[in-house]
DNA sequence: TCAATACTTAAAGGATGATTGAAATATGGA
DNA sequence: TCCATATTTCAATCATCCTTTAAGTATTGA
């Protein structure tokens, strides 16, 4: 994740809208949710969310696959990753207080996190 | 940190010169940098990183001082690792994928990290 | 008190982003 | 093939944000 991206993925979450699909498929996990299913649940027009949906993809915090009639949508976990890792990055050089909250959470998922670390 | 303070944070964060005001904050640590400084680290006018500066002082993300003609800007550091915080909040509950990346990262200052755990 | 330094504020513009409704595309079943 | 479903695209409008220039405030030293 490069400042560009990053910024590009700033944008995207800065929005009410888009910050609440992002969570709700962050949720969902790998089955993800259809583009209906998510205009429902955040209460705005289907041509409202496909607008919102396509900026989220162009930034890619999100990925698309058609299924049948339905087009679902899930989070892209390497995304949002790389965004957290690029907001803590510098933390290290002098001020870990940064990391001290997002090592907090991180513990609970230790196991996983810890695999991923080799 | 709640949505309405994480939206503003990324609005914040989404604009490249209040990206780069940021991290040279972070960089910079506890001593801060004036806004002369800053302006003529990141290239714009005085008044146009006085608007920024603004920005992120009314999201949070930074603070502000009067040191005698100069005004020196710092990094919240706990505003920071709170949207850190609010970014993984929900990883844990099915997805520790997102985790990952920063448990490597805050791996880098654990003792500290550790500390503030408790 | 006058002038210089360091910033901020205000106003005006141009650019970008969000919302809406109507029309278009893709898929599956009768 | 025809219709219904699910979603996207387009065009128009409105709102918001960014930049610039000019004027204003605060602080220091002569």
């Amino acid at each position: 994740m490069d400042q560009r991206q990053a910024l590009g993925a700033f944008a995207a979450l800065s929005q009410e809208t888009r910050l609440q699909i992002v969570r709700l498929l962050v949720v969902a996990g790998p089955d993800g949710m259809a583009a209906g299913a998510l205009a429902e649940k955040v209460e705005v027009s289907p041509s409202n969310i496909s607008f919102h949906l396509k900026e989220l993809e162009h930034s890619g915090l999100i990925a698309a696959q058609r299924q049948s009639r339905s087009i679902i949508y899930t989070a892209n976990y390497e995304a949002l990753g790389g965004l957290v890792r690029f907001l803590m990055e510098d933390c290290c050089s002098g001020h870990p207080e940064i990391c001290a909250p997002a090592a907090e959470v991180a513990a609970c998922c230790a196991p996983t996190a810890k695999e991923n670390l080799q």
